[in-house]
This record gives structure tokens, sequence and C-alpha cells, in this order.
DNA sequence: ATCATTTTGAGAGAGTTTATCAATTTCAAT
DNA sequence: ATTGAAATTGATAAACTCTCTCAAAATGAT
């Protein structure tokens, strides 16, 4: 299991360095967990991790979430009242579509787009960090 | 003042008339206020109107602010921790680029973006119903 | 003007995220 | 392997944003 993840592990021991901060079992521990994942709540990685560790508090989801956006891991998306930590180490840069009726998430890229957004941003004397791209309606189970 | 809006205050009577709604004073002072700006929080609104109005509630702010939502007046964005509500009444449907320097705000419009959304949504069985794109960058003047 | 209904204001309450701080853990230097 | 300065953790309090509650006030159809 943790071999799976060697390359994050590596890119979060590079970041700790910099930053002369450690390395923790729990941070091993919730970098594992949200590899896992796509797409998740700290509330929710909390109750997954309680099992096989009771003792994990929820302040330190949150922290170390933050630290793995920090370190270029993860990305924070703001959905109404909560908030979803994205796995973007391994995948480039992705957009959402979201449905509205059964809360399911599919992922895409378009290059396309992001070739227009660069052209708008250029338009207005802007320069890109980052963007998000959310369509929301319904899937095609949901439509009936 | 009042007579500028003098459509969006139609619009709104008639968003209160098919719900049996009441039209009262603090509605109309806030939504007077609100078509006044273009991106505004509820706590923002709710100091800038407690000099004219020192007794108007944070709630009722909220309450209305939701209301012009539902009348298709506004609508609501979520920014980190704050909601932001958009004017969208006088204008059709628009997307943000934001300046993370100075948070600077500029609106835009792209067809083209809009309609490989559309391709997009159709190729994964989905039915659009709204989105939000927002670009979060350096504007001209805070790259420097 | 009357009165059923809606709205308001003020504060309590709910939900999510961050701050505090003593105790524990990490890791570089012995 | 041991030490010790510095970082981290867990538990809880606090902060923050937004909604709920409810008595008092305002609205608008009659």
């Amino acid at each position: 299991m943790a071999n799976k993840h060697v390359k994050e592990m590596e890119a979060l021991r590079e970041h700790l360095g910099k930053h002369q901060l450690k390395l923790t079992r729990q941070r091993e521990l919730i970098l594992s967990a949200f590899l896992r994942q796509e797409h998740i709540t700290a509330e929710a990685m909390y109750h997954q991790l309680a099992k096989s560790d009771p003792h994990l508090g929820l302040a330190t989801i949150y922290r170390t979430l933050n630290l793995f956006c920090d370190a270029g891991l993860a990305q924070a998306r703001h959905f109404g009242s909560q908030t979803k930590y994205d796995n973007v180490s391994h995948k480039g840069h992705h957009d959402h579509l979201i449905c509205t009726g059964c809360e399911k998430i599919v992922e895409f890229e378009n290059e396309e787009i992001e070739r227009l957004q660069e052209e708008v941003a250029t338009q207005n004397g802007f320069t890109i960090k980052t963007h998000r791209l959310e369509l929301y309606g319904l899937c095609s189970r949901c439509r009936h």
C-alpha cells in the first residue's frame, strides 16, 4: 500500500525538507488515505480514519490537508458550506461536472477551454495561476 | 436613485406577488443598495447599511439576499469562507477573473467557452443547469 | 380601520475551520 | 543510542459564517 504512492511520498518529503517541517506517522497515514480518494472532506476523512486510529484529531486532518495543498499535492474546493480536497498529484489539472441530483462528480479536461481561458486572461492583462470550472446539472440517470 | 432601478424593482414585485410575500421597507432598501454593487457579501452590506439604518438586522440581509437569488436578481458565489452575491439582473451570465493580489474582480463572457462546456456535458450525458468559471491570477498592476 | 399573515430584529444555535497549549514526537548533533 | 531544540499532536475552546427562533411590528386584502 505504501509503495503505491512513492512519488507523492517523495514530493511530500521534499516539501517538508524545504520548510523545516517533519515527517510524522500521522502525515504518512493521512497522505496514504488521501491518495486513495478523488474528492474528500476533512470530516469524512476523520470518520474514515477513526476506525484504524481513534485518536487522530480533526484539527490534524485539517492541518495536514492544508499542508498537502501547500505542497501541491491537494487542492481545496469550496462547495457551499463544505470544502473538498482534490487529489491533484498524479494527474494534471482537471475540471468538474457535478450532478445536482445524486452528487456524482465527473472529472474532465479540455485543452480548448484551457486555451481560451488563457486568451481571455491575456486580453484583460491577467496572468492566470489557477482556475476552477464547475458545471452543474443532471446526469443521465437523474434526468428521469 | 429609486427610479434608476425600476425594472429590477418590478421584477421583485412580480416575484413577491407570485409567492404571497410582502414588499417591505427593508427589501426596498436592500435591493437599492444591492444594485449599486457588483459583488458584495452580506456582512459588508450589513456594515454599509448600518450607517443609514442602524437597526437593520444581519439576518434580514441574509434572508433578503437569498430572496433575491430566488427571484433571479442575484446569484450567490462561494469564495473560500465567504459568500458573495452577484448582481445578475441587468446583465447575462458572466464569469470572473480574480486578482489574487488586490482582490479585483473582472467580469467576462465568452461564447466559445460556453459552447465547449455544453459539448463536454453532452459527451458525459449531463444536462447543464448552471456553471461557474473563475480564473485566478495577477492583474497587470499586481504583477510587479 | 381591521386582522390574518408575513416580516423583522436580536440573539441563540448550528456547522465548519482555526487557534491555543501542554504533552509528545521527530531528527540533527552528539 | 542519547540528548535536546524545534515541530507536531490531540483535545478543546474560540472564531466565523449563516440559519433558526419567536415575540413584536409591519403589510395588504378585505
